[in-house]
RNA sequence: GGAGGGUUACCCGAGUGGCCAAAGGGAGCAGACUGUAAAUCUGCCGGCUAUGCCUUCGAUGGUUCGAAUCCAUCACCCUCCA
């Protein structure tokens, strides 16, 4: 195996993480892997306890792919056991225990989605189950007795549910001790995991010198921010991208889904995006701000990101097909091609445009077809409506069309 | 165990007998401008074929011509004292 040169191996890896402990043995230790020619063993843990993945949760998973890419060793580690001890990182209460068919599960579910980005020839897939089911409770006793309880108590979240008298309970205390165990079970030389984890890492980092190894070196990579996110101040500004707060992109999402909502991100907050999930070089994204700079189109630029995510996560056919769709529907005035048939009674002479928008589940209710018609958000047969009173007759079929930002369609046939 | 404060629409929050379908902000939606970006501006933001009617201010019951507003009971939350 030959490695590029370590100075262009630093710059790649570092590319937007937040901590790096410590910066120069991993310069050193890289330099000992180019000599000998062994690769470096990264390890990033995580608990399969949500099925569904998304484009923050691949910023970690991108970042193991830079490695591999370098030719490392990715090690994923299925937190099987420690997925029932439940990581109260980040969590003001105690979080749910999970029984050990619940993990598998979500492992599955979780290692498929993996693998579209790291490549399965340079990865361990491993489960800390194998080491810490074979724990006698003497060696437990002795992996407790590494750590003090005033050092677990710096983390932010356990020291502040110590001085607000909230209950922490002693399994809690083995969340981290476990996951540093599995390091020393791995002899890694270093681990990777969101910034919200950095304690967790570190305990590992102080275990292993006690265990006769040498200590890992501990990465974080950033929490990316939704696709709502903004720039203020030169710098990307909103809420982590999360289900709940709805801007996210799934790694499981359809194409034009996909396509969509990339195009929707802010112009400068996409370069954010190629930082932390392109497998772009530096060069090549040094070069694309400066083509930026000089004035080229940002929806040029947001759809290159486009079709490099789809590619990944579906393939390079569905990328096109996605960006042709996209230009066609949105960009262009055409109709989608799946747009809703729906066959309306009615009872009068005619059918009230609001109420004929309300059974087509365009608006949420007569009222609201009612505002949406007098603010000029209808078109019926491609025509903006401007009375809020219009009948459609009996016996027609119409294209019912509502908004522009999101628009929404629909055939409507009114019974005769 | 004692004392006090609170619960209002998606969220925050004003309102303490009629002028309240309920201020203001945020989120959201529509329109203008655009590139379905951002920013900005305008409007909307409970339901109902509607100058009116119906349902809503933690729950239930009451006082009143009239209740988000007053009273009682219940539920939940918070603060202080023990």
């Amino acid at each position: 195996m030959s490695f590029a040169p370590v100075d262009e191996q630093m710059a790649t890896v570092t590319r937007g993480v937040v901590d790096l402990v410590v910066r120069g043995e991993l310069e050193a230790r890289l330099r000992e892997s180019h000599t000998s020619g062994k690769p470096l063993r990264v390890k990033a843990g995580f608990d399969p306890t949500r099925p569904d993945l998304h484009l923050g949760h691949a910023v970690l998973l991108q970042k193991m792919r830079q490695f591999q890419d370098l030719g490392h060793t990715a090690i994923l580690l299925v937190g099987e056991f420690t997925a029932m001890v439940g990581d109260p990182t980040g969590q003001n209460d105690l979080r749910p225990r999970l029984s050990r068919d619940d993990v598998r599960a979500a492992a599955k579910t979780y290692t498929e989605q993996a693998f579209k980005i790291l490549d399965p020839a340079r990865t361990e897939l491993r489960s800390n189950a194998e080491w810490i089911d074979k724990l006698t409770p003497g060696e437990m006793v002795e992996l407790m007795a590494k750590m003090t309880v005033s050092r677990m108590l710096e983390r932010n979240d356990f020291g502040q549910r110590f001085a607000d008298e909230k209950p922490i309970y002693q399994h809690e205390f083995l969340y981290p001790l476990l996951q540093g165990y599995d390091s020393v079970a791995l002899d890694c030389d270093i681990e990777l995991g969101g910034t919200d984890q950095l304690f967790n890492l570190l305990v590992g980092r102080d275990l292993m010198p006690k265990y006769g190894l040498r200590p890992q070196m501990v990465m974080t990579t950033p929490i990316l921010e939704g696709t709502d996110a903004k720039l203020v101040n030169g710098k990307v500004a909103g809420k982590k991208m999360s289900k709940s707060a709805d801007n996210y992109i799934g790694l499981m999402e359809e194409p034009l889904s996909m396509h969509r909502k990339i195009m929707q991100i802010d112009d400068d907050v996409i370069f954010r995006y190629f930082e932390l999930l392109s497998a772009r070089t530096n060069a090549e994204l040094a070069a694309l701000k400066e083509e930026r700079a000089a004035g080229k189109s940002p929806m040029v630029i947001k759809a290159l990101f486009a079709r490099e995510i789809i590619t990944r996560f579906h393939d390079e056919a569905k990328a096109t097909e996605a960006a042709a769709e996209f230009a066609r529907v949105y960009s262009g005035d055409a109709i989608p091609e799946d747009v809703a048939e729906h066959t309306l009674a009615c009872e009068g002479p005619t059918l009230w445009i609001a109420k004929a928008l309300s059974e087509a589940k365009l608006v949420s209710s007569t009222s609201d077809g009612k505002r949406m018609v007098e603010q000029g958000g209808v078109e019926v047969d491609q025509v903006r409506v401007t009375d809020a009173k219009l009948g459609l007759e009996r016996g027609k079929r119409y294209l019912l069309r509502v908004g522009s930002k999101n628009r929404k369609f629909a055939y409507v046939t009114i019974k005769p």
